[in-house]
DNA sequence: TGACAAATTTGGAACGATCCAATTATTTGA
DNA sequence: TCAAATAATTGGATCGTTCCAAATTTGTCA
């Protein structure tokens, strides 16, 4: 109906008013008389005014309320749940999200944020893409755009970022592995080449280590970090000379596959073979065996970088902070720990 | 470094050319000479100017190359995958995305809604939260943004649908349970009093009509649409006087969660008990048993709306259209077809 | 009642880009 | 060489809000 959209004077008229009382209602100013705010909020009601923020915003001292986050994989549900735990905070802190997928592309990445910069965002929140470098990132901070980037690294990038304890987790989750008695463990999944998957890795090796345990290069088994690549990698981890019994996968989307490849091999995941994932995505706990994991608590970690960055937002100066966020063993079924009353047959 | 932007200003100034000419260059218009224009871009760079779009999208005539897209439940990966599928569109067109998870909250769907109106987005996606009144898309389609309603409906809304063929899928998907020899087939999983979980029933209702079966109401057993919800309907559905043989589930989440209790039963799903899930997660082919499913295409759908809320953003009128998206039935192994020729050495 | 303080209200100039109408520079043709 | 046509450039008003300084109204107290 309405093509011409109606304004802050178009409210001032029709509540008789000027301007800048309707703009002082609208920031709920305590300068202006109940009286006067109670005509005016009507009017607003009834003219069906929309507040124009673009607008606002186009005065300098305005920071704009936008935050954008980039993903480098949305149809993983770990960072699907990263991305709910950052809207859940945003929404309540009044701020809306440019929220986008950059799909491992660090082309399109770059033009995502090319674009919401255009956009003013006021901060941002990202998950890199393999492959980001610093640049990707700095016009961003030279600009004095808070930035926060979360699970993954950017290498002399001068950004805030929160990671996981991957070490620490790695190096429980094998002592857990350990303690149940197996001595052949496997390390399943995930691209080499990425700081997520060496810190892992190491924490997998020390473990071992300090058990005086054999870390062999070939039980490091590399793939996608998705259930087809954990598929994969336990069908080339049993066919060695002296198979593991048990393995810590990269992600829980791996550790699914390993399950499913060991049915495959007619192995019980948890009764033949000790499964333990990491993230603690939701399925896991749902699943048959329940997945063994170190919970990351996606959603978590989504909300403290949102709070992260906005704290940063308010405060107008960017000092880069890092911090680590501790994870924690859950033990369920897949890692075949209380199976006291099922027949255990892992000792070879 | 640089606390205050550059502009447009800026640029003529160390140009030498004025404001107006720097603009045309910004929109590439053939009317600028190629010394001048070359000139021009050398100080965008030089200054590293960043274009202003929300200054830009004040002029009354602009639409502002935002759109929203609130999705009901991120976390679930059917609306990951569309969400996915809408971001690839909206990025190759130029257009950056309010991205924003409504959780099933109407209220937080409604001030999401404000909140995008108030930043001027050029239309809307959405997959409406449960409960969804025509009224809150109302203010919306009177100031003439373009709303597409995916996967979900809401009744009296005059905006754009784009539905999967609930109807035929769920008729497919039975006939082809029927046609594998069974008889007592169970709908599983979902929440009853959606469309989306009425349309499927009543196609599950008509095929058993069709072949002479028996379509009891009993063997309806709602639950939550998840892995969880499956596990609780198969277990409701086993303890029945006469239990089914087979089911078709509300989605895949509902089927992976039937698989699974199937198997805390002492059943293997596939070979003891046909399942058919609806949607075609990615998870679907890789899972095992690979899931026999109702191929939604979420990616595609996602896609497909994206470009059909761009033609009505550009068309610059909105009229509403629906359409009904085509699903087939993609066979794997959880219905238990295909099981004669492989020798499956499940059997422990 | 008048003087002064406090409470409200209000023009008008920003903000950064666009776009129209008008101006200036360059070609073209006879 | 000059008018006419074409190419290129430009000032200024405009979009919808905020914010300052100034103006107006209301209230208080001697």
């Amino acid at each position: 109906m309405n093509k011409s959209r109606v304004t802050v004077v178009d409210i001032a008229r029709a509540a008789g008013v000027s301007k800048s009382t309707v703009s002082l209602v609208l920031q709920s100013s305590p300068l202006v008389n109940e009286t006067t705010r109670a005509k005016v909020n009507a009017t607003i009601r009834e003219l069906g005014y929309v507040y124009n923020r673009g607008a606002a915003n186009l005065r300098q001292s305005a920071s704009s309320r936008i935050i954008g986050i980039i993903v480098n994989d949305l149809t993983n549900s770990f960072f699907a749940e990263l991305a709910v735990g950052m809207d859940m905070v945003m929404q309540s802190a009044g701020y809306v999200q440019f929220l986008s997928n950059s799909a491992e592309s660090v082309d399109r990445q770059r033009e995502v944020i090319a674009s919401m910069r255009e956009h003013g965002i006021a901060g941002l929140i990202i998950s890199p893409a393999r492959g980001t470098e610093a640049s990707d990132l700095k016009p961003l901070a030279a600009s004095g755009i808070p930035v926060v980037a979360v699970v993954r690294n950017v290498v002399g990038a001068k950004v805030s970022t929160l990671f996981s304890d991957n070490y620490a987790g790695a190096k429980d989750a094998v002592r857990h592995l350990i303690d149940l008695g197996h001595s052949r463990i496997a390390f399943l999944g995930g691209i080499a080449n990425t700081t997520v998957f060496t810190e892992r890795v190491q924490g997998w090796r020390d473990a071992l280590a300090e058990a005086g345990l054999d870390a062999p290069d070939n039980c490091v088994v590399g793939s996608t970090a998705s259930r087809a690549g954990g598929v994969a990698a336990i069908e080339r981890a049993l066919s060695l000379p002296e198979p593991p019994t048990a393995a810590l996968c990269f992600n829980d989307a791996a550790a699914f596959g390993v399950c499913d490849g060991l049915r495959t091999a007619g192995k019980e995941p948890g009764r033949d073979f000790g499964v333990v994932g990491f993230d603690d995505v939701i399925e896991a706990e749902t699943a048959v065996p329940a997945l063994t994991t170190v919970s990351v608590d996606p959603q978590g970690m989504g909300r403290r970088a949102a709070q992260m960055l906005l704290k940063q937002v308010n405060a107008g100066r960017v000092e880069p902070e890092a911090i680590v966020s501790s994870v924690r063993l859950v033990v369920r079924q897949s890692c075949g720990a209380g199976l006291k009353d099922r027949t255990r047959r892992i000792s070879a």
